[in-house]
DNA sequence: TTATGCATGTAATTGGTTACATGATTCA
DNA sequence: TGAATCATGTAACCAATTACATGCATAA
């Protein structure tokens, strides 16, 4: 159900295509919540549907059209609901951890390449989410740049400030991962010969 | 699809019914990965189809019977392959950094009222997990007991330290989850007056 | 003119949630 | 005897993944 609200929140910042959506879940909000493209198409129309959303054929080319969405009243007030209300919080489903308190049966050297990959990964994260706090301080992140135009200058510091956080927010989960890998790395070194 | 090792990774400790696994789930390896009954029942009897499981119906009571399943060597083959070939990581989808970044949107309220149930709901898991790892050290874990039964002696240390460790990854995260949390709210009072 | 990018979809399947349903057993 | 627990399911639904499919626009 995030999904709607991940697209709504992208919304709020300008008017988009599908594919314009679809571009920005590789990058910039995309970090945050991922979809696919044929996940996008429908739900945007489902959304429209709703009322949340209002579609409008635009031009494209010399025979081409392209459906351009904004967010409506309605989408806004959805919006806020949202995030007014408390989320709900899922059991937990990780498999990860499931494997790692298992790996009495994997090879030792299997362990290892698994923690080494983990912290492979999670370094990799966390240079992306870096990146994207450099942008998003300096304003040189275009979806934010779109999105600061429409709103008073007095304002821009706060909507700045939360979304760095957010991102700070899985850069310190990620070296949590870090550190436990690294961590693990010892631990098979010492459990096994 | 990790279900399906959950499930044996269980089974790997002793014969259980599906309602025993069920249990479990409630509990030991449930705070790791979780599933509903009404998943357990039917991914067990795909398992005792493709062989990694085998199901026999025992007596329950006077007239009840009930079905006990064990893992074949198949299965534990399959465990184990898992547990060697490295895990694919899934794009980020996180709904609580979803929220955070667009708390600009959000009554200040609601924002502070965010960060104190997060930081609820994570010390109220790392109390479960820390409660988890006691029983896991001295062996008052009743699946583990079951388990170690069926170890020789000098493989204990190993079966129990990489069940420590899941767990201890598990604290770690909730830890940068408080943390976080924590500075969430000292934002909130510093953005909004 | 051809490759790349823009644009938009459908279909099948998997994994998981929620709700509903039933009956036997055990213990207080 | 009745409540709690043990035992096992079905059905409808939702969210997400993977694969397949098409065609226009633009720039090198």
């Amino acid at each position: 159900m995030s999904l709607r609200f991940a697209l709504l929140a992208m919304l709020t910042s300008q008017p988009m295509t599908g594919y314009d959506v679809y571009k920005n879940f590789e990058t910039s909000v995309g970090y945050v919540w991922h979809a696919p493209d044929s996940q996008i198409y429908p739900e945007l129309r489902r959304m429209e549907q709703d009322g949340l959303i209002r579609g409008e054929k635009v031009p494209w080319g010399r025979k081409g059209t392209k459906k351009r969405y904004e967010i409506t009243v309605d989408g806004v007030a959805a919006f806020r609901a949202w995030l007014n209300e408390p989320p709900q919080y899922t059991r937990e489903r990780d498999p990860l951890r499931l494997r790692a308190a298992y790996l009495e049966w994997a090879e030792p050297d299997a362990g290892r390449q698994f923690f080494r990959d983990h912290i492979d990964y999670h370094c990799g994260r966390i240079r992306d989410w870096e990146d994207m706090i450099r942008t998003l301080r300096d304003h040189t992140n275009p979806t934010l740049a779109r999105r600061l135009e429409g709103q008073p200058e007095d304002e821009w510091q706060r909507i700045v400030e939360y979304k760095v956080f957010a991102y700070e927010g899985l850069i310190e989960r990620a070296r949590a991962e870090v550190a436990w890998a690294e961590r693990g790395l010892a631990l098979v070194d010492r459990l096994e010969r």
